[in-house]
DNA sequence: AATACTAGCAACCGCAATGAG
DNA sequence: TCTCATTGCGGTTGCTAGTAT
C-alpha cells in the first residue's frame, strides 16, 4: 500500500543530532510524555520527522539507558538469546534492561560475530563452523544473510511479547509516572548487595560482574520499585545546567532529593547537562 | 606528518505490524 | 473488511576516531 515516506519532507533535517535538538527533545518529552511521535517534532520545535525523534530518544536520550560496552554476562545472554530468537534484536534487548536493540545489533555485528568465528562457531547457526564451508575471512558486513532463524518457537516468541521496552512506554496521562521514574532513578552500586531480581530483567547482568554492569536499569521497566536497603551512590545535581536545559529542577530531581544514579545515567547526565552545557547556554 | 585502512556506532531506510475510522 | 496513518523493527549506510603503514 502506498505509504508516505516519513522523512523526505522538504525542510526536515537529517543526520547527526545537535545538542540543541537533544535538549529540545528531552525537555519536551520530560514535560509532556511520550506519545504521538508524529506530533513530537512540531510540538517540540524540531525540524525532524517523528521517526527520527523516536529513534534518537530510544537509542540515545532515554534516561534508563546503560551506556558502555556490554559485560561478559550480557554478551553471553545476547548469544543465548540470539540462538533462540535469531536477529530479533528488540526481543533480545527486552531481556537486557538499559540496552537498545540497535546497540545489541551493533555489538553483535562488530564484536560477537568475530568472537564466535574465532571460537569456531558459526554466528548464524551457533553450530561449529564447517571447515570447508566456512572460510575464516568472511566479510564482516554481511548483507543480512545471517538470519536463518526467522522461525521462532511459539514459546520463545511468547516470552518476548512482554518486553521491558514496551513497559517503558508512556503517554501524556502517565507523565506523573515518568516523573516518578525520574525521581526513582536509583541504581545499585554496592556489588556486595545482591540486586533484587526483577522478573522483567531476565538473565541480564550478574550483580557480581562489576559495579557498572550490575546496575540493571530496571527503574523504568519495573516502575521504580527498588529495595530500601540498596545503597546507591548519591550525586548532587548541579542546578545551573538544569536551568540551561530549561528543566524544572524539582521535576528532575524530585522535590527534596538529588538524583541518585550510577553509570546508567552517567552518560545521560553527561550528555544532557555537561557536555552540551556551552551549546545550550 | 600524512595517508590509508579499519572498527565502532549513530542514524537512516523501507517493510511489517498494528490500530483507528 | 478495507484503507490509511502510525509505530516498531531489522538491515544497511556513512561518518568519525583510532590504528597501521
Amino acid at each position: 500500500m502506498g505509504r508516505q515516506p516519513c522523512c523526505d519532507k522538504v525542510g526536515l533535517k537529517k543526520g547527526p543530532w545537535t545538542a540543541e535538538e537533544d535538549q529540545k527533545l528531552v525537555s519536551f518529552l520530560l514535560s509532556n510524555g511520550q506519545c504521538c511521535w508524529r506530533a513530537v517534532p512540531k510540538l517540540a520545535g524540531l525540524l525532524r520527522c517523528g521517526k527520527s525523534c523516536r529513534l534518537r530518544w530510544t537509542n540515545y536520550l532515554r534516561p534508563d539507558l546503560k551506556r558502555g560496552l556490554l559485560s561478559d554476562e550480557e554478551e553471553k545472554t545476547v548469544i543465548d538469546l540470539h540462538e533462540q530468537l535469531g536477529n530479533r534484536w528488540s526481543k533480545i534487548a527486552a531481556q537486557l534492561p538499559g540496552r537498545t536493540d540497535n546497540e545489541i545489533k551493533n555489538h553483535w555485528n562488530t564484536h560477537i560475530k568475530k568472537k564466535l568465528r574465532k571460537m569456531g562457531i558459526d554466528p548464524a547457526t551457533h553450530k561449529p563452523l564447517q571447515p570447508a564451508a566456512a572460510p575464516l575471512q568472511q566479510p564482516l558486513r554481511s548483507t543480512g544473510g545471517d538470519s536463518p532463524e526467522q522461525k521462532v518457537p511459539a514459546a520463545v516468541a511468547a516470552t518476548g511479547s512482554q518486553s521491558g521496552a514496551e513497559e517503558h512506554m508512556f503517554c501524556p496521562d502517565e507523565v506523573p509516572t515518568m516523573m516518578q521514574l525520574l525521581d526513582n532513578i536509583i541504581l545499585p552500586c554496592d556489588v556486595d548487595e545482591p540486586a533484587p531480581l526483577d522478573s522483567s530483567c531476565g538473565t541480564a547482568s550478574s550483580p557480581a560482574e562489576s559495579s557498572s554492569s550490575s546496575s540493571s536499569a530496571s527503574a523504568a521497566s519495573s516502575g521504580g520499585g527498588f529495595e530500601d536497603d540498596w545503597l546507591p551512590k548519591i550525586m548532587e545535581w548541579p542546578v545551573e545546567p538544569m536551568f540551561m536545559m530549561g528543566l524544572d529542577v524539582d521535576v528532575v530531581t524530585g522535590p527534596t532529593s538529588a538524583w541518585e544514579f550510577e553509570d546508567t545515567f552517567n552518560a545521560y547526565q553527561r550528555i544532557a547537562l555537561f557536555d552540551h552545557q556551552e551549546a545550550w547556554a
